[in-house]
DNA sequence: ATTTAGCACTCTACCCGTTCGAGTGCTAAT
DNA sequence: ATTAGCACTCGAACGGGTAGAGTGCTAAAT
């Protein structure tokens, strides 16, 4: 798709699009005459934005009031009418100091991104970890949490911790423990969690043949801490911007759906998918947003990366009416200042 | 303070308190006339109710409305009025199934248990793990992270696991952090994290004398570690179920401030402070709560402990209108298990 | 051919008066 | 002490009337 509009045209629907961002109002043809100071009257603009209208890109609420901007009316201003204002030097710096700053986990580092990220664009902020399956293993280790429960402790590269508990069939004595956790450190650094997992599984056959106990139950243990996949973690700070919106205070269901949403994990996971893959900045717009029922909502989103494998996205979420020139760079750079964060570690 | 009610003052208190949990409107005199079974006609009633009102139970949004209780009458009410209606069989296999089932963390196993409950009571729940620190420790370990950070990850009595980054300013060899974490580990076991801080700092100070480079090491690392306090979690499940009170619906204002107070983890943790030392129910109604400016909610609480210590607490809020005869059977329930729950451990 | 002034038209938001019903408080009778 | 009866109060709901914002169309102006 190319654009399609002339200069005039493409003209007045920015500004309808930039006015009704600002106000959340209809916007009549004598505001947009004012703001292109009065080149043109308001007759001449209804006229354009008559045109505008056929074309679909406005749309009028009932006869005598404004024009609002629709879904392609926002595609098209976000692709070829958006003018980018970049972040004060004072926000970066922001940015920078809470992500760089301190010794911290890497989950920490992304959570205190996500609560300063709302708080700069008073919007609720989401953000994904969710390939912890595909750093490496630093280092690996088993420690006893009670008498019948041992805890696997997997450190991966980028300072992600996971842990979790396995059951314990038979008792073993400390050093009999630390020896298991040697094999398995020995086994698993380098790998990822999925690929520690096939290697399990293959020495596991092997072992059949030679006659190792300690080793046997190094692999036990090991498959079955392995046995699900790993989980990826969903954080959202800033719910509350929503209430300030205009659009979902006048209408509570539209509201109630939102917050509903984010109570479901998976509904956020799917919205943000998109941006995972890809390390461009991802804009959905109302009902292009791959989650049905949520048709209010706009997305925009960006996934970011550790080295070379991408790690999750963080993204805002906030009615369809964001300011997208403000909220497009503050998500790209806090998605690049994440990369470069984790990478150095 | 003892009962102030004659009888049957307190059975209209009860019958009013009652109906205006389920319906949320002011209650009328021909209401309560009809519950009662006609036994006083509303004319009666309406006296024993102007009485109520002086006495400051009930009150009126306006002339001509029904009655509705007033903070006082609620607290009289579940002071002296309640009847308790006990869970239902399946509801309480349910919570037990739960908590008790699969092998999970202690952190998972209190998140799980609110996010039934807060689907069970329709309110929004709130757990607090808060007590760390009263834990003794099974195991402590360090790991490596990254080139210039160490994790320290420590066991807790009861499946608590506590991670956190060190930076570190000397290299060390695999062996030796091995070393180092075996003289900490030596040291940790038995102990609370506070308690292992005391004893480190009191080990460093001897330890001028002697001359052991890597315990001198371990200790350093130590201190690091344990140099802040032990962060409490606040988990909240069902927020959105707030949505769904009709005084909520109707005062934007009273669900902004509520859905604010849920993003500051300050506020959750003075709401429940009260519930966390003491073993049995607290309930604060309204006004009475320990935070300004959200006299709208009830809170319904109890303290779960794990073994002799109290570990956090586990409450719903609400709006005052809660349906306390069930709600407190619910939440009694649900500490005592999590407690049980954790004690074997 | 484009722009624009002028004007009739449409629709909403708001105000205001009315009505309706629920519920009260008081008084007098039981 | 209770209650029937009644006048009274207040809010919610309805309806009409108005003001204002904004449109579309037409005809004149550039």
């Amino acid at each position: 798709m190319t654009p399609t509009l002339d200069d005039r045209g493409a003209q007045v629907l920015r500004l309808v699009v930039e006015d009704y961002i600002e106000t959340a109002e209809p916007v009549g043809s004598r505001t947009i005459s004012k703001k292109m100071g009065q080149v043109l009257s308001p007759a001449t603009i209804r006229n354009i934005m008559a045109d505008l209208e056929e074309t679909g890109y406005l749309c009028q609420p009932h006869t005598s009031a404004g024009r609002i901007p629709t879904g392609a009316g926002f595609r098209y201003y976000i692709n070829y009418l958006l003018a980018r204002r970049e972040l004060a030097r004072s926000e970066r710096d922001l940015l920078q100091k809470v992500t760089v700053e301190g010794v911290s986990s890497a989950d920490d580092v992304v959570r205190h991104a996500s609560r300063l990220l709302s708080n700069l664009s008073r919007h609720a902020c989401v953000v994904v970890v969710s390939r912890y399956s595909h750093q490496a293993l630093r280092s690996i280790r088993l420690l006893r949490a009670s008498s019948d429960r041992i805890l696997l402790v997997a450190v991966l590269q980028g300072g992600w911790v996971q842990h979790r508990l396995i059951e314990e069939d038979a008792g073993l004595t400390s050093e009999e423990l630390e020896k298991i956790s040697g094999y398995l450190n020995e086994m698993a650094v380098g790998l990822t969690l999925p690929q520690l997992r096939v290697r399990i599984l293959n020495e596991m056959r092997k072992e059949k043949a030679r006659y190792d106990r300690l080793m046997r139950k190094a692999l036990l243990l090991g498959s079955k801490a392995l046995a699900d996949s790993v989980p990826g973690e969903v954080y959202i700070e800033g719910r509350a911007n929503i209430l300030e919106q205009p659009e979902f205070a006048e209408d509570f269901q539209k509201l109630k759906r939102i917050l509903h949403a984010f109570e479901e994990k998976s509904v956020i996971l799917k919205l943000l998918d998109a941006a995972l893959e890809s390390d461009a900045i991802q804009v959905s717009i109302g009902s292009e947003n791959p989650v049905e029922g949520l048709p209010d909502i706009s997305v925009v989103a960006s996934g970011y990366h550790q080295g070379e494998t991408a790690m999750g996205s963080i993204g805002l979420i906030g009615p369809i009416r964001m300011d997208y020139s403000r909220v497009i760079p503050l998500v790209e750079y806090t998605a690049h200042l994440l990369s470069s964060v984790l990478e150095h570690r």
